[in-house]
DNA sequence: CTCCATGCAAAAATTTTGCATCGAG
DNA sequence: CTCGATGCAAAATTTTTGCATGGAG
Protein backbone atom coordinates (compact mmCIF):
# COMPACT_ATOMS: atom_id res chain seq x y z
CA UNK A 1 0.00 0.00 0.00
CA UNK A 2 1.08 3.37 -1.11
CA UNK A 3 1.78 5.93 1.97
CA UNK A 4 -1.21 7.43 3.82
CA UNK A 5 -2.94 10.33 2.70
CA UNK A 6 -5.40 12.76 4.56
CA UNK A 7 -7.87 13.43 2.70
CA UNK A 8 -9.65 16.13 5.51
CA UNK A 9 -7.10 18.02 7.43
CA UNK A 10 -7.08 17.64 11.14
CA UNK A 11 -8.78 21.56 11.19
CA UNK A 12 -11.71 20.77 9.02
CA UNK A 13 -12.75 17.43 10.76
CA UNK A 14 -12.44 19.63 14.18
CA UNK A 15 -14.71 22.43 11.94
CA UNK A 16 -17.03 19.49 11.22
CA UNK A 17 -17.36 17.69 14.71
CA UNK A 18 -18.44 21.09 16.08
CA UNK A 19 -20.63 22.06 13.36
CA UNK A 20 -22.36 18.48 14.76
CA UNK A 21 -21.85 19.63 18.54
CA UNK A 22 -19.52 16.66 19.24
CA UNK A 23 -16.55 16.91 21.34
CA UNK A 24 -13.06 16.19 19.86
CA UNK A 25 -10.92 13.93 21.66
CA UNK A 26 -7.82 12.86 20.46
CA UNK A 27 -9.04 9.20 19.65
CA UNK A 28 -11.80 10.60 17.68
CA UNK A 29 -8.64 12.58 15.57
CA UNK A 30 -6.95 9.24 15.75
CA UNK A 31 -10.16 7.32 14.52
CA UNK A 32 -11.01 9.34 12.24
CA UNK A 33 -7.73 9.67 10.66
CA UNK A 34 -7.52 6.46 10.71
CA UNK A 35 -10.27 5.92 8.19
CA UNK A 36 -9.68 9.28 6.28
CA UNK A 37 -6.08 8.35 5.57
CA UNK A 38 -6.69 5.10 3.79
CA UNK A 39 -8.11 4.49 0.76
CA UNK A 40 -9.29 1.15 1.59
CA UNK A 41 -12.14 1.77 3.59
CA UNK A 42 -10.48 -0.30 7.32
CA UNK A 43 -12.83 -2.16 9.52
CA UNK A 44 -13.28 -1.41 12.68
CA UNK A 45 -10.77 -3.96 13.81
CA UNK A 46 -8.29 -2.81 11.51
CA UNK A 47 -8.64 0.66 12.75
CA UNK A 48 -8.62 -0.51 16.13
CA UNK A 49 -5.34 -2.56 15.41
CA UNK A 50 -3.75 0.46 13.92
CA UNK A 51 -4.70 3.02 16.33
CA UNK A 52 -3.42 0.95 19.30
CA UNK A 53 0.32 2.07 18.09
CA UNK A 54 -0.30 5.46 19.13
CA UNK A 55 -3.17 4.86 21.60
CA UNK A 56 -2.16 1.57 23.08
CA UNK A 57 -4.79 1.77 26.00
CA UNK A 58 -8.31 2.23 23.82
CA UNK A 59 -10.57 -0.16 23.39
CA UNK A 60 -12.29 -2.17 20.47
CA UNK A 61 -15.52 -0.72 22.01
CA UNK A 62 -15.10 2.74 21.63
CA UNK A 63 -13.90 2.18 18.06
CA UNK A 64 -17.42 1.17 17.12
CA UNK A 65 -19.08 3.47 19.64
CA UNK A 66 -17.33 6.10 17.73
CA UNK A 67 -17.64 5.25 14.15
CA UNK A 68 -21.40 4.73 14.79
CA UNK A 69 -21.29 8.32 16.48
CA UNK A 70 -19.58 9.82 13.50
CA UNK A 71 -22.24 8.01 10.80
CA UNK A 72 -25.26 9.09 13.12
CA UNK A 73 -23.46 12.66 12.55
CA UNK A 74 -23.07 12.63 9.23
CA UNK A 75 -19.11 13.16 9.50
CA UNK A 76 -18.31 9.43 7.69
CA UNK A 77 -20.74 7.45 5.55
CA UNK A 78 -21.83 3.68 5.83
CA UNK A 79 -20.16 1.79 2.66
CA UNK A 80 -21.83 -1.23 3.94
CA UNK A 81 -25.96 -0.70 4.94
CA UNK A 82 -26.34 -4.61 4.30
CA UNK A 83 -23.29 -5.54 6.66
CA UNK A 84 -25.02 -6.69 9.71
CA UNK A 85 -25.37 -10.65 7.48
CA UNK A 86 -24.22 -12.06 4.21
CA UNK A 87 -26.93 -11.44 1.42
CA UNK A 88 -27.21 -14.18 -1.81
CA UNK A 89 -29.26 -12.85 -5.15
CA UNK A 90 -30.18 -15.30 -7.09
CA UNK A 91 -30.54 -13.61 -10.24
CA UNK A 92 -26.96 -13.83 -11.69
CA UNK A 93 -27.35 -11.94 -14.53
CA UNK A 94 -26.01 -8.07 -13.93
CA UNK A 95 -28.74 -5.81 -12.16
CA UNK A 96 -29.09 -3.72 -9.46
CA UNK A 97 -30.92 -2.73 -6.57
CA UNK A 98 -32.43 -0.27 -4.32
CA UNK A 99 -31.83 -0.22 -0.68
CA UNK A 100 -34.15 1.42 1.66
CA UNK A 101 -31.62 3.11 4.30
CA UNK A 102 -33.72 2.78 7.14
CA UNK A 103 -35.46 -0.47 6.66
CA UNK A 104 -32.77 -2.25 4.90
CA UNK A 105 -35.23 -3.82 2.04
CA UNK A 106 -33.39 -4.91 -0.94
CA UNK A 107 -35.38 -4.93 -4.08
CA UNK A 108 -33.91 -5.15 -7.32
CA UNK A 109 -33.40 -3.39 -10.23
CA UNK A 110 -33.49 -4.65 -13.53
CA UNK A 111 -32.53 -1.82 -16.57
CA UNK A 112 -30.71 -2.14 -19.80
CA UNK A 113 -29.90 1.28 -19.97
CA UNK A 114 -27.75 0.67 -16.19
CA UNK A 115 -25.70 -1.88 -17.90
CA UNK A 116 -24.50 0.54 -20.36
CA UNK A 117 -21.94 2.33 -17.99
CA UNK A 118 -18.51 3.29 -19.40
CA UNK A 119 -16.24 1.73 -17.24
CA UNK A 120 -13.45 4.96 -16.25
CA UNK A 121 -10.34 3.90 -17.99
CA UNK A 122 -8.27 3.73 -14.37
CA UNK A 123 -10.97 0.66 -13.13
CA UNK A 124 -10.56 -0.84 -16.57
CA UNK A 125 -6.81 -0.35 -16.51
CA UNK A 126 -6.19 -1.46 -13.18
CA UNK A 127 -8.04 -4.19 -12.77
CA UNK A 128 -9.67 -7.24 -14.02
CA UNK A 129 -13.63 -6.14 -13.57
CA UNK A 130 -15.96 -9.03 -13.27
CA UNK A 131 -18.82 -6.66 -13.38
CA UNK A 132 -20.44 -3.75 -11.35
CA UNK A 133 -24.05 -3.18 -9.66
CA UNK A 134 -25.56 0.11 -8.88
CA UNK A 135 -27.03 0.31 -4.83
CA UNK A 136 -29.59 2.83 -4.50
CA UNK A 137 -30.03 4.43 -1.65
CA UNK A 138 -33.68 5.19 -0.82
CA UNK A 139 -35.99 5.60 1.37
CA UNK A 140 -38.89 3.02 0.96
CA UNK A 141 -42.87 4.27 0.85
CA UNK A 142 -43.42 3.06 3.90
CA UNK A 143 -40.28 4.62 5.97
CA UNK A 144 -41.00 7.78 3.89
CA UNK A 145 -44.26 8.06 5.96
CA UNK A 146 -43.12 7.29 8.95
CA UNK B 1 -45.13 -7.97 1.37
CA UNK B 2 -46.26 -9.43 -2.36
CA UNK B 3 -46.79 -13.08 -3.04
CA UNK B 4 -43.83 -14.90 -3.09
CA UNK B 5 -42.44 -15.48 -6.97
CA UNK B 6 -40.10 -17.80 -8.30
CA UNK B 7 -37.95 -16.44 -10.49
CA UNK B 8 -36.11 -20.07 -11.54
CA UNK B 9 -38.35 -22.99 -11.60
CA UNK B 10 -36.93 -25.95 -10.04
CA UNK B 11 -35.82 -27.85 -13.19
CA UNK B 12 -34.29 -25.31 -13.96
CA UNK B 13 -32.28 -25.47 -10.32
CA UNK B 14 -31.76 -28.73 -10.62
CA UNK B 15 -30.43 -28.38 -14.22
CA UNK B 16 -27.67 -26.25 -12.78
CA UNK B 17 -26.63 -28.15 -10.02
CA UNK B 18 -26.16 -31.11 -11.80
CA UNK B 19 -23.89 -28.89 -14.12
CA UNK B 20 -21.76 -27.68 -10.93
CA UNK B 21 -21.83 -31.22 -10.30
CA UNK B 22 -23.59 -30.70 -6.57
CA UNK B 23 -25.77 -32.79 -5.68
CA UNK B 24 -29.73 -31.89 -5.25
CA UNK B 25 -31.66 -32.37 -1.69
CA UNK B 26 -34.60 -31.80 -0.48
CA UNK B 27 -32.88 -28.87 1.89
CA UNK B 28 -31.15 -27.41 -1.08
CA UNK B 29 -34.22 -26.98 -3.19
CA UNK B 30 -36.06 -25.41 0.40
CA UNK B 31 -32.96 -23.08 0.62
CA UNK B 32 -32.72 -21.80 -3.30
CA UNK B 33 -36.15 -21.38 -3.04
CA UNK B 34 -36.41 -19.72 0.05
CA UNK B 35 -33.65 -17.24 -1.89
CA UNK B 36 -35.45 -17.01 -5.52
CA UNK B 37 -38.88 -17.30 -4.58
CA UNK B 38 -38.30 -13.69 -2.07
CA UNK B 39 -37.31 -10.53 -3.82
CA UNK B 40 -36.09 -9.19 -0.59
CA UNK B 41 -33.10 -10.88 -0.64
CA UNK B 42 -33.05 -12.84 3.14
CA UNK B 43 -30.23 -13.39 5.71
CA UNK B 44 -29.18 -16.60 6.27
CA UNK B 45 -30.96 -16.39 9.62
CA UNK B 46 -33.99 -15.73 7.78
CA UNK B 47 -34.26 -17.93 4.89
CA UNK B 48 -33.53 -20.47 8.46
CA UNK B 49 -36.88 -19.19 10.33
CA UNK B 50 -38.97 -19.24 6.84
CA UNK B 51 -37.96 -23.35 6.08
CA UNK B 52 -37.97 -24.23 9.28
CA UNK B 53 -41.76 -24.64 8.72
CA UNK B 54 -41.26 -27.13 6.07
CA UNK B 55 -37.86 -28.64 7.19
CA UNK B 56 -38.00 -28.63 11.23
CA UNK B 57 -34.89 -29.92 11.66
CA UNK B 58 -32.68 -28.74 9.35
CA UNK B 59 -29.68 -26.81 11.05
CA UNK B 60 -28.54 -22.78 10.45
CA UNK B 61 -25.16 -24.25 9.75
CA UNK B 62 -26.56 -26.28 7.09
CA UNK B 63 -28.21 -23.38 5.63
CA UNK B 64 -24.66 -21.21 5.81
CA UNK B 65 -23.19 -23.97 4.42
CA UNK B 66 -25.36 -24.24 1.77
CA UNK B 67 -25.47 -20.57 0.63
CA UNK B 68 -21.63 -20.74 0.19
CA UNK B 69 -21.81 -23.52 -1.27
CA UNK B 70 -24.21 -22.50 -3.80
CA UNK B 71 -22.20 -19.13 -4.10
CA UNK B 72 -18.51 -20.78 -4.82
CA UNK B 73 -20.18 -22.47 -7.85
CA UNK B 74 -22.15 -19.80 -9.25
CA UNK B 75 -26.19 -20.61 -8.39
CA UNK B 76 -26.18 -17.22 -6.52
CA UNK B 77 -24.38 -14.19 -6.38
CA UNK B 78 -22.66 -12.73 -3.33
CA UNK B 79 -24.84 -9.74 -2.82
CA UNK B 80 -22.72 -8.67 0.00
CA UNK B 81 -18.94 -8.73 -0.70
CA UNK B 82 -18.16 -6.37 2.11
CA UNK B 83 -20.44 -8.07 4.89
CA UNK B 84 -17.88 -9.73 7.38
CA UNK B 85 -17.47 -6.12 8.90
CA UNK B 86 -19.25 -2.73 9.08
CA UNK B 87 -17.20 0.02 6.41
CA UNK B 88 -17.09 3.30 6.41
CA UNK B 89 -16.29 6.18 4.11
CA UNK B 90 -14.69 9.18 4.73
CA UNK B 91 -15.92 10.70 2.06
CA UNK B 92 -19.22 11.87 1.92
CA UNK B 93 -19.66 13.40 -1.82
CA UNK B 94 -20.87 11.06 -4.38
CA UNK B 95 -18.54 8.56 -5.24
CA UNK B 96 -18.23 5.04 -6.43
CA UNK B 97 -15.94 1.87 -5.13
CA UNK B 98 -13.78 -1.08 -6.49
CA UNK B 99 -13.77 -3.76 -4.11
CA UNK B 100 -11.87 -6.70 -5.13
CA UNK B 101 -13.49 -10.20 -4.79
CA UNK B 102 -10.83 -11.79 -3.71
CA UNK B 103 -8.95 -9.59 -0.91
CA UNK B 104 -12.18 -7.50 -0.35
CA UNK B 105 -9.87 -4.15 -0.50
CA UNK B 106 -12.34 -1.55 -1.32
CA UNK B 107 -10.94 1.60 -3.65
CA UNK B 108 -12.91 4.88 -4.76
CA UNK B 109 -13.48 5.56 -7.44
CA UNK B 110 -14.23 9.18 -8.32
CA UNK B 111 -15.58 10.00 -11.63
CA UNK B 112 -18.13 12.51 -12.61
CA UNK B 113 -18.91 10.68 -15.79
CA UNK B 114 -20.29 8.10 -13.47
CA UNK B 115 -22.51 10.86 -11.62
CA UNK B 116 -25.08 11.33 -14.48
CA UNK B 117 -26.89 7.99 -14.52
CA UNK B 118 -30.26 8.75 -14.93
CA UNK B 119 -32.42 7.33 -12.37
CA UNK B 120 -35.08 4.19 -13.63
CA UNK B 121 -38.61 6.09 -13.68
CA UNK B 122 -39.71 2.81 -11.16
CA UNK B 123 -36.75 3.60 -8.64
CA UNK B 124 -37.60 7.24 -9.08
CA UNK B 125 -41.52 6.90 -8.78
CA UNK B 126 -41.36 4.70 -6.02
CA UNK B 127 -38.43 5.91 -3.38
CA UNK B 128 -37.21 9.15 -2.13
CA UNK B 129 -33.53 8.36 -4.07
CA UNK B 130 -31.20 9.85 -1.11
CA UNK B 131 -27.92 8.55 -3.67
CA UNK B 132 -26.28 5.92 -5.32
CA UNK B 133 -23.04 4.09 -5.54
CA UNK B 134 -21.52 1.99 -8.28
CA UNK B 135 -19.51 -1.21 -6.58
CA UNK B 136 -17.57 -2.27 -9.40
CA UNK B 137 -16.28 -6.12 -8.67
CA UNK B 138 -12.94 -6.42 -9.41
CA UNK B 139 -9.97 -8.52 -9.13
CA UNK B 140 -6.84 -6.36 -7.62
CA UNK B 141 -3.62 -6.22 -9.94
CA UNK B 142 -2.09 -9.02 -7.36
CA UNK B 143 -5.01 -11.12 -6.40
CA UNK B 144 -5.12 -11.70 -10.42
CA UNK B 145 -1.71 -13.17 -10.66
CA UNK B 146 -2.13 -15.84 -7.82
C1' DC C 1 -18.02 -49.10 0.34
C1' DT C 2 -17.34 -44.31 -0.51
C1' DC C 3 -18.63 -39.78 -0.66
C1' DC C 4 -20.80 -35.91 0.58
C1' DA C 5 -24.75 -33.49 2.77
C1' DT C 6 -26.68 -33.04 7.12
C1' DG C 7 -27.51 -32.02 12.17
C1' DC C 8 -25.74 -31.06 16.40
C1' DA C 9 -22.74 -29.14 19.59
C1' DA C 10 -18.94 -26.49 20.48
C1' DA C 11 -15.87 -22.92 19.26
C1' DA C 12 -14.58 -18.69 17.32
C1' DA C 13 -15.34 -14.24 15.84
C1' DT C 14 -17.89 -10.11 15.79
C1' DT C 15 -20.67 -6.54 17.82
C1' DT C 16 -23.23 -4.54 21.62
C1' DT C 17 -24.12 -3.30 26.35
C1' DG C 18 -23.60 -1.89 31.31
C1' DC C 19 -21.17 0.39 34.30
C1' DA C 20 -17.54 2.96 36.73
C1' DT C 21 -14.26 6.51 35.91
C1' DC C 22 -12.21 10.51 34.01
C1' DG C 23 -11.88 15.19 32.24
C1' DA C 24 -13.52 19.44 30.05
C1' DG C 25 -16.21 23.23 30.75
C1' DC D 1 -21.01 19.71 39.43
C1' DT D 2 -22.63 17.83 35.16
C1' DC D 3 -22.30 15.57 31.00
C1' DG D 4 -20.53 12.95 27.66
C1' DA D 5 -16.47 10.09 26.16
C1' DT D 6 -13.76 6.31 27.46
C1' DG D 7 -12.07 1.61 28.97
C1' DC D 8 -13.07 -2.70 30.60
C1' DA D 9 -15.57 -6.73 31.20
C1' DA D 10 -19.45 -9.30 30.21
C1' DA D 11 -23.10 -10.46 27.22
C1' DA D 12 -25.28 -11.17 22.97
C1' DT D 13 -25.08 -12.25 18.31
C1' DT D 14 -23.30 -14.12 14.22
C1' DT D 15 -20.53 -17.36 11.74
C1' DT D 16 -17.50 -21.29 11.45
C1' DT D 17 -15.81 -25.80 12.58
C1' DG D 18 -15.44 -30.78 13.97
C1' DC D 19 -17.43 -34.80 14.06
C1' DA D 20 -20.75 -38.65 13.81
C1' DT D 21 -24.63 -40.19 11.18
C1' DG D 22 -27.10 -41.47 7.14
C1' DG D 23 -28.50 -41.86 2.43
C1' DA D 24 -27.28 -42.17 -2.66
C1' DG D 25 -24.91 -44.31 -6.11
Amino acid sequence: MGKARRRVPVEEFVRRCKAAGLSVTPQRIAIYDAIAGNPSHPSPEAVYRRIRLTHPTIALATVYKTLDTFSRHGLVALLTPMHETVRYDPLTIQHHHMICVKCKEVVDVVDPALDEIRLPTRVRRSTKVLGYSIHFNVLCPSCRVR
